[in-house]
DNA sequence: CCTATTAATTAACAATTGTTATTGTAAACC
DNA sequence: GGTTTACAATAACAATTGTTAATTAATAGG
């Protein structure tokens, strides 16, 4: 079970037997049920999940609702990670879709292991980088499209394929940053015409 | 001079003077002449530089024009940090404002210094969270706030000091995801009217 | 200092999105 | 199975932004 972390991480950099050895134990299971909240904003986010089965929804609350932000599948790390990297209380709240099971870890476990194995410390520079790089291919589907622009982009996107099937259409709409009714509106117009090309 | 880029550094992890001594003879000065380009979109981008005086844009080049997505100021680490981590082409321009002196290194020397010092692989890590951090916080204001309150939110953060005084409305405008014309007229709402506020 | 160029404001209109409400559909629950 | 609840599509209207163009203001160069 917990193999499937290392696996996960050896994706990222390999882990010998002995790195693996200090990490193994401080690995811990829990089941979060279907509706249920995993990381609570106000909180401190201490602990890092490793989605094994299920999927999430991670959400601001808003004077005026919710806009969600993001969905974790199997595979996923799951936490707030500006709460994990600044030690300030998490932003957003991250809630089950479906019955999860997380593989979970303490923060503090891995700033340890930081400290303690140069392995760790180059992981926790690659996934920042590579969580970088997530955020800048999101924040310029804001940046530079218009909200038809962003769910073409969506839809040829590689996460696109398990988000369409199983995330409702309006959750969709707020992570595209646009409202329900939008994004139905969208849709029809995409279905109809294939793409708006200037023509010679 | 370039202790200058050593100081900078210290702000985020001490730097030992042996360190120091393996990064130091690998830093370069070059000068940037206003309107000229520092890095070109298409190109690989492999240098790293520290702005020591003057200003730069950074855009991205469109069908229907350009969209500036950046600024930086004396301090700042000017590069295509996306095109840095994944050794691809950079996707956006940086051209200077003003007048700049740049200290610059190679991209694989910073590579070597974290395969040979544990403090420059946590510096990495830092960074790569840091600059995280901001593309998150810029993120959100795009997903979370209408580009009037993301004017208002931009006037109110730190960043806005030296924008607002250094650097044409156009970019800004470009900046804050919208047109000179609608900044303008923005503008002058926010100025007629303090704030939108429900009163009970 | 004057001119040429670039930038910012304003106005009018088009296009898109947000908002509210209604209808139809699907899913969940008893 | 029938009811309730949640979800998606559609329509009508308001609000905002994009677009184009004209005017004014500011800047740069000779």
């Amino acid at each position: 079970m917990k193999q499937m972390l290392r696996q996960v991480m050896s994706q990222t950099i390999p882990v010998s037997d002995d790195e693996w050895a200090a990490f193994e134990p401080h690995i811990k299971i829990k089941k979060v049920q279907k509706k249920n909240v995993y990381i609570h904003a106000g909180n401190h986010c201490t602990e890092i999940g490793l989605l094994m089965t299920g999927s999430m929804r991670q959400y601001h609350l808003l004077p005026d609702g919710e806009r969600t932000t993001f969905f974790f599948f199997e595979g996923d790390f799951a936490c707030d990670y500006q709460s994990i990297i600044t030690n300030q209380p998490a932003t957003i709240t991250i809630e089950a879709l479906e019955d999860c099971e997380v593989l979970y870890f303490h923060r503090d476990v891995l700033l340890r292991l930081y400290r303690l194995y140069p392995t760790y410390e180059t992981f926790g520079r690659l996934i920042a980088e590579s969580v970088y790089l997530c955020a800048m291919e999101r924040l310029n589907t804001f940046i530079l499209n218009s909200p038809e622009e962003r769910y073409r982009h969506f839809l040829n996107s590689a996460e696109s394929e398990q988000i369409l099937t199983r995330i409702p259409q309006h959750y969709i709409a707020s992570y595209l940053g646009i409202t329900p009714v939008s994004l139905s509106r969208i849709r029809s117009r995409v279905s109809r015409v294939p793409r708006k090309v200037a023509v010679g």
